[in-house]
DNA sequence: TAATAAAGTTAGGTTAGTCTAAAATAATAA
DNA sequence: TTATTATTTTAGACTAACCTAACTTTATTA
């Protein structure tokens, strides 16, 4: 089936709205709409053809789903995605900020051939730069029970893994921070009030703030 | 300036055939709309919004042109193109008359960076698979006098070095003959009636079409 | 449970890019 | 030079993807 670059962004969304953290999310037209930034008549209209296609399912008033069909669309864009993102990345000097931007244009490339010979060119990747799994062909994706920074125990070290989202802004922020994939941190205190967290990265010790130790990724 | 995709397709389209062989050439709207297989009517309605961007010129019933400005996005459209079918070629293992589909589609992402990079990753090449010169950053072509193996003096050799267009019949029919890029050819003898050649490749001897001899440059 | 708020839908309109059919102009040939 | 043919343009319509404004349904809360 041959899906418009905008069909193939709402399938999208739609798989990333319905599994938040690993769990089933419930996702209604206002949602959808305010994520992919556009408004919710905008979805209405979208969704009307994409449940002709038989690629979501939802009913008058309630809630929206992927069919099996959508699901298997929207995990080989995702593949793709994750897969350009590792290119921009380990071959072309991009920085961690900087892929998800231009992966977003390169996921609705349309070549089989092109995805598979990259996979082999990146020798088969497991993970993207941001520390998430790369659906392998057959769509399957590791499962991955991740561990946030702020589930270190106190005065254990870790190493940095991924970042939840890709919002450049907390991308930048997190390099700016000195840390990138792999880097090692260190959990010397919590303050119990806020969450916050003192940790020490290359022998400097700064504070972080709860929702980005929620949001850091460690092993 | 942000383009569509389908306006770049336009400017790309006039700046293929308003330089034919070397040579300039006049396009009217019938046969730009047989190139790109749509109907003069169309090509009508976007010159009109080709015009009010300043990326064309063009007169009521007269010959179209490309202003500077859009000659210079087309130029950057094309070296997007053959970078990306050298990437295609050399890194992913694509065969010669896989490139071009795919590059059409590459060629359309916007990214700066990407082809900058890109072409730092490939070490700055100047021909693509086809034998084409890839303008640089600043729009700059190597001006290519080819010659052509209808050219080539009975009983000289000569090395295949390009083929003129991108059309995948041809370079299907190119590839099955025994040629590539590189491959040496003798020429044997030339049919005066209909100007068809004996060539040697490989040890092996074949007639072919003063159109196909037209159509492989060689050096 | 009635009133208000939030979420979702419908109707009607816009733009980009295409089309067909018909009309206007230019080019070619008798 | 007039008639025929080819090219170009115009008018009117369609679809995908969006919008605003008004309306309906569901959820929340007083």
């Amino acid at each position: 089936m041959i899906l418009s670059q905008t069909e193939e962004n709402y399938l999208k969304a739609l798989f990333h709205l319905t599994n938040r953290n690993g769990e089933q999310a419930e996702v209604g037209t206002n949602e959808l709409a305010s994520f992919l930034n556009v408004k919710p008549a905008s979805v209405n209209d979208m969704l009307k053809r994409l449940r002709e296609k038989e690629l979501v399912e939802n009913e008058r008033y309630g809630k929206i789903f992927l069919t099996n069909s959508g699901q298997k669309i929207a995990v080989q864009i995702v593949r793709k995605h994750r897969l350009w993102e590792t290119f921009l990345y380990k071959k072309l000097s991009f920085s961690w900020d900087e892929v998800h931007e231009v992966a977003e244009q390169l996921e609705h490339i349309n070549s089989p051939k092109l995805i598979e010979q990259l996979e082999k060119f990146l020798d088969y990747p497991e993970f993207d730069p941001h520390g998430d799994a790369i659906p392998n062909a057959k769509g399957e994706i590791k499962l991955q029970k991740r561990t946030t920074l702020s589930e270190v125990e106190l005065g254990k070290s870790c190493k940095l893994i991924a970042v939840k989202d890709s919002n450049a802004d907390f991308l930048q922020y997190v390099l700016k921070v000195g840390l990138e994939l792999g880097s090692k941190i260190k959990v010397l205190n919590r303050q119990e009030f806020d969450g916050s967290l003192e940790i020490e990265i290359k022998k400097n010790v700064l504070s972080v703030s709860q929702k980005f130790a929620d949001n850091v990724f460690v092993e």
